[in-house]
DNA sequence: CTGCCTGCAAAGAATTTGCATGCGC
DNA sequence: GCGCATGCAAATTCTTTGCAGGCAG
């Protein structure tokens, strides 16, 4: 019996409950919160708990394999970790990727050259209607 | 003794309360989270609650006078309420706004013409390091 | 074996809500 | 006087942590 520090799993095992939710991930393309991918993933592997979901979304992030963004609602993962946007439909509340721009790059440029400041990242959140909701 | 629900408060009355945490949040450069607020506002209201905070706040940001932006660390409220952006600066832990540039109003055209989606707002997480962190 | 990882449950942290009281109108 | 907003405390929700046991290597 000695001291424990249950924090996120390290990269050297593997389980499958591990496997099972960055596979999940992968081909999740909704962005899903913690509690969706329990739910996800509890059809194939049911005695999974959500400390565990936790747990390892925390590992995925850590190491590079999964990013976390805020939402007002929660937090959301994605197997996306190189630059990118979020698009929200206000109206059917579906979330998608939104590839970096030339423009963009542009507009970071300048703020770089104005400000004198370094940037690392950048996660633009952008709201509005998504196509097809406006068709109706 | 009759049912409740205690909601955000209209805009029909005023209280001192009200009026110190909207006047805080005028001066307050900081973005600050609902706790910050509360012990700000303390200073000149020291019986203030924190659920009163949290309601105003509310009310300020349905009303159009004050936005929330999620962070990892929590909510964010700021009084600007017209587009603009945030810079958070990873070494001292800064956030500053930052104005729309027409790059990046190009680029959001770009965006909607080819997918047709209309966009209301987009709001930038800018993650980096400022000049001043920068010069040391 | 040995210790990392899991599941469950309890602890924390952030935010919201219920109620009785009091202030603004 | 009436009713809305406040303050306090309890309830929720989301996330993290403590343990004991099981599985991987």
């Amino acid at each position: 019996v000695r001291a424990t520090k249950t924090a996120a799993p390290s990269t050297r095992r593997s389980s499958k409950q591990r496997e099972a939710i960055a596979a999940y991930l992968e081909t999740a393309a909704h962005h899903p919160t913690a509690e969706q991918v329990l739910r996800a993933v509890r059809k194939r592997i049911p005695a999974l708990g959500l400390a565990t979901v936790y747990r390892n979304l925390e590992a995925l992030v850590r190491d590079g394999h999964a990013s976390r963004t805020m939402h007002p609602e929660g937090a959301r993962y994605d197997t996306r970790v190189d630059p990118h946007h979020h698009f929200t439909c206000s109206v059917c509340g579906i979330v998608e990727n939104v590839d970096p721009g030339p423009q963009e790059t542009k507009w970071i440029q300048a703020f770089q050259r104005s400000t004198g400041a370094a940037v690392h990242r950048v996660v633009a959140d952008i709201r509005g209607v998504c196509a097809d909701c406006r068709r109706r």
